[in-house]
DNA sequence: CCCCAGTCCTGCGGGC
DNA sequence: TGCCCGCAGGACTGGG
């Protein structure tokens, strides 16, 4: 399930590999279904080896590594996709190995146990039209309160449901969404379009907290197990969760009231009726008031740990 | 245009 | 104990 903070972690981890060079690049057939590679392995070969990795960004929920030719080569992990520099979890999943030359790591691993991932190498132009262009939403660490108001205000979706759609605000999952929206104290079968400005406003700085915070504890790693950094180490961040499957549990923010769990377009719903009523309450937002200040004077100060971040590239 | 249901894929856990 | 079915939710497609 990587999300962006999952997928943020990964970039991170495989930093390193900026300034190595791609020796070659082997497309690996298990027993399983092969993922998508794009192009076919021996032209993929051909594109990128002898190349120089420029940067490492992230586009939404992808890995972009950027080559010295002006290719982006973009990993999408989707469900159970990992970038890796270490080991993996299980060699029988591994998909796709990348030999690096330089000082630096020696090469570069992606593994997906379920196969649902991509990898796909495009041209700056292809890369552009794919991700840049309107089809992906402003990234939700950037996004404005005022954009998600302007990319969803007037949808009459529920707010969960929307939240989901990348052509609105590119990053949010399943499992973030629900904790943002109880963070806002905002009901998730709420329709866009009945929220008050108060609310698009809380909705927003708990974009920016939940996802930060998830990104300071290097993402969620579940029960199966299968979310790892690009060190093969699980996250942290399971253990803060609000709500995420967390149902018939006290809820941690008011302490009287079970967390629910509902359906909603074929996805799973984590809320505590109690703070997030169906009708906003002046609470909740006195709540985000307060958060709203500690999260945007935490942001310079907020040092992940080694490897350090650097600015994406876009 | 907007929105939703169905599809892909594998591992795991519940039920019998 | 072993088998089967349903579920997990990324992004995409087809259709209303």
């Amino acid at each position: 399930m990587p999300e962006l903070p999952e997928v943020e972690t990964m970039r991170r981890g495989v930093l390193p590999v900026v300034g190595c060079r791609v020796a070659g690049v082997e497309v690996l057939r298990g027993t399983h279904k092969p993922i998508g590679v794009w192009p076919r392995p021996a032209a993929l070969a051909r594109r990128v080896t002898g190349q120089r990795i420029v940067d490492v960004g992230r586009v939404g929920k992808r890995v972009v590594l950027a080559l010295e030719c002006g290719d982006r080569w973009v990993f999408e992990p989707r469900m159970t996709g990992l970038v890796l520099l270490a080991a993996p979890p299980n060699w029988e999943h591994l998909r796709l190995r990348v030999r690096l030359s330089g000082r630096g790591p020696k090469e570069l691993l992606y593994w997906d146990r379920r196969g649902l991932g991509l990898v796909r190498l495009c041209s700056a132009a292809e890369f552009a039209r794919r991700y840049l262009s309107g089809t992906l939403g402003p990234d939700a660490l950037e996004i404005t309160d005022d954009q998600l108001r302007e990319r969803l205000g007037g949808s009459r979706r529920e707010v969960k449901v929307a939240l989901l759609d990348q052509a609105a605000v590119a990053g949010i999952g399943n499992l973030y969404a629900a904790e943002i929206l109880h963070l806002a104290a905002v009901h998730p079968q709420r329709r866009c379009c009945e929220l008050t400005l108060g609310q698009w406003r809380a909705i927003g700085a708990a974009v920016r907290h939940v996802l930060q915070e998830a990104i300071r504890y290097e993402g969620s790693t579940l029960s199966d197990g299968t979310y790892r950094n690009a060190l093969n180490e699980a996250g942290g961040y399971q253990n803060h969760h609000r709500v995420y499957d967390r149902e018939g549990q006290t809820c941690v923010h008011c302490g009287r009231d079970t967390v629910r769990r509902i359906v909603q377009a074929q996805r799973s719903t984590f809320f505590c009726p109690t703070c997030q009523p169906r009708r906003g309450s002046a609470a909740g937002a006195a709540k985000i008031a307060a958060l709203a200040a500690t999260s945007a004077g935490r942001r310079k100060s907020d040092k992940p740990r080694p490897p350090t971040g650097k600015t994406k590239s876009r």
